[in-house]
This record gives structure tokens, C-alpha cells and sequence, in this order.
DNA sequence: AATATGATCAACCGCGTCACT
DNA sequence: GAGTGACGCGGTTGATCATAT
């Protein structure tokens, strides 16, 4: 029995969002926070399926999404993690917060599969596949050998993401979330910046055009969006002053911060990242004594370490 | 200038998982 | 425990832009 397609509906819009759809669910998710994506659609009049709803805020108009290049230490990163992880790019974009999985996806399949090959050709020629192929899938009644392995391959990764990090950490300290790992993984101020660019973007464009809070009311019909709609990228229900027809800038109009923002909690919602990794770190600087982490000893015994080292850490 | 080709990325689709009844 | 609905994830597609011919 086939599940039927979520967004069989006649009258279902698909393809490119508009800017006025983005002010719609944007305001709608002021409003009412993110969830409960069913309603979305039909609260907003917004003639989308809810996934589309849901891709659309968590890929493209949530708060604290950086956009364009990768860095250095993110590409890194990536590839550390991709060894380790496989292609979970949600699992991966838990690392980088400020990264969707979506963009993740798209930079590995794009960029650095292509990077991996090249610097693989020549030294390994049945791995065309980056790093992961390395680790080839265990099937499930090896779970236990697969843990050890996994245990074995974050220690490595891990160990080697982390002095690479000390290494560059003079040059780009902002993308080192293992320097101060308990209080860079959390959206910081300057996210919420990042969003209101993504956001200002689209209304620079838009208001060339239109007025927004007319067109968009009159597109949300009977929705009880209006009153977000006059005001829609405050983020903020006390600050009224953020209406989009005056000359503000739509940055300075947001006026965002970690503290006023609805979005506070929200803004990455997976926190789960950070709790493997917390604990991951934990465990290596427990196991600091393997590892020389924080003793200047660089990563030594990692690299070093035996397959049978995850073996009696349970 | 016109066309072909490649690269990029936003969005869609199908499936798995989880939560609720 | 089974059934159902909603959500989230990963793979893939297709539109658009950039570059080469």
C-alpha cells in the first residue's frame, strides 16, 4: 500500500517561492512559531504544501543561514565529517549551524566530491566515491563491529578536525566551533544579521515592484496574518517602530537580537548535533591522555591509535 | 552575437521514522 | 501492537547563470 503524495492537490503551487510567499510565511511563522506545517498552508492561503512550507523556512528564510562560500575551515569540516558521518547532512549541518543541509549536500556533491577525486586519482583508484567509500557499510547484524569503527573513525576525525582548527584558529577563530565548543554552537548575534540579509534581499527586489503590505494581505485573503503583515519582519512584538514603509532599513527596522527574537530557540532546532558533539568532546578530553589534546602535543596518539582502541570504551 | 556546454543551487519526490490514537 | 498522519532526511531534478566555442 503506497502512501499517496503528499501534495496531490490540484492547485498546488510548486516551483520558485515569490518574494510575497516568503513575507507570507515568514510573518505566518512570526506569528505562530515553526511546527505543526500542515496548518501553514492553509492558515496563510499560501498555495503550497506544507513540506514545500517547511523546506522553504528551514533551507532558505530561517534565522542565522549563512549563505555563499564555504570557508576553508568549513570545507574541512565537511569532509571530516562526511568521512565520519556518511552522507547524513543533517547530522553534518548540526556541526556547522550555520549551514543547511540542504547547501551541505549541494557544496559536497558540487565541489568537493570533485576536489576528493582529484586528489585521490592516482593515489587510490577504486575510491571514487570520497571518503566515505573508505568505510564501506557493515550490515546491520554488525552493529557492535560498526560502533567500534565509528568510535575508532571519530576519535580520528575528530582528533584531526581539531588541529587543523588550532592550526588556522588565528586566522578565522568565527567558523572554530571547537575552540570554544559549549558557546559558539548556538546562534549568536551576528546570525541573526545574516537572516535579516537574507530577508532584505528578497524585499529589496520585491519593493521595487509592489507595495508589500497590500499585495501581501490581499495574497494571504482571509488568513489571520494581517496584523503580523504589518509588521512582518519585526521579530519582535515590541518593536512596532520596524514597519516596512518607512525608510528604515529592513536591518536596522529587524532590529534583532538573540534576546528579542521569537526565534530564539528556534533558530536551529536540531541541537541534537551539539550534543553528540559535547559529549564527543567530552570523552576525548577524557581520554586526553591518548590523545595529548590541550597539552600541545598535537594528535599523536590519534593517529597512532590501533582499530582495537574503541574495543571496552562501553 | 548566437549557440553549446557545464556548474550551481533551489526545490521536489519518495521513503523512513516518530508520535499519537 | 497496529494503524495513521506528520515530519524530516537524502537523492534527484530542472531552471538559471556562467563560460567556452
Amino acid at each position: 500500500m503506497g502512501r499517496p503524495p503528499c501534495c496531490d492537490k490540484i492547485g498546488v503551487k510548486k516551483g520558485p517561492w515569490t518574494p510575497e510567499e516568503d513575507i507570507i510565511l515568514v510573518s505566518y511563522i512570526q506569528e505562530h512559531g515553526p511546527g505543526n506545517w500542515r496548518a501553514v498552508p492553509t492558515n496563510t492561503g499560501l498555495l503550497r504544501c506544507s513540506k514545500s512550507c517547511r523546506l522553504r523556512w528551514t533551507n532558505y528564510l530561517r534565522p542565522g543561514i549563512k549563505r555563499g562560500n564555504f570557508t576553508e575551515q568549513e570545507e574541512k569540516m565537511i569532509i571530516h565529517l562526511q568521512a565520519l558521518l556518511g552522507n547524513r547532512w543533517a547530522a553534518i549541518a548540526s556541526y556547522l549551524p550555520q549551514r543547511t543541509d540542504n547547501d551541505i549536500k549541494n557544496y559536497w556533491n558540487t565541489h568537493l566530491k570533485k576536489k576528493l577525486k582529484k586528489l585521490q586519482t592516482g593515489q587510490d583508484g577504486d575510491n571514487q566515491d570520497g571518503i566515505s567509500s573508505s568505510f564501506p557499510l557493515i550490515s546491520k547484524g554488525q552493529w557492535e563491529r560498526r560502533l567500534q569503527t565509528d568510535i575508532h573513525m571519530a576519535k580520528r576525525a575528530l582528533s584531526e578536525a581539531l588541529s587543523m582548527t588550532n592550526a588556522d584558529s588565528s586566522k578565522d577563530s568565527s567558523t572554530n566551533i571547537f575552540s570554544h565548543p559549549h558557546t559558539t554552537l548556538p546562534y549568536q548575534a551576528s546570525n541573526y544579521a545574516s537572516s535579516t540579509e537574507n530577508i532584505s534581499r528578497l524585499l529589496e527586489n520585491w519593493m521595487k515592484n509592489k507595495n508589500p503590505l497590500k499585495s501581501a494581505a490581499a495574497t494571504a485573503g482571509s488568513s489571520s496574518s494581517e496584523g503580523a503583515l504589518s509588521c512582518p519582519f519585526s521579530f519582535n512584538s515590541s518593536n512596532s517602530d520596524a514597519s516596512l514603509g518607512s525608510s528604515t532599513s529592513v536591518e536596522e527596522a529587524a532590529n534583532l537580537t538573540p534576546e528579542n527574537s521569537i526565534f530564539q530557540d528556534e533558530s536551529k532546532p536540531n541541537m541534537e548535533g551539539e550534543v553528540q558533539l559535547t559529549m564527543l568532546e567530552k570523552w576525548l578530553l577524557e581520554d586526553g591522555s591518548g590523545l595529548g589534546l590541550g597539552q600541545g602535543h598535537g594528535h599523536e596518539g590519534l593517529v597512532n591509535m590501533s582499530s582495537e582502541d574503541g574495543e571496552g570504551l562501553f
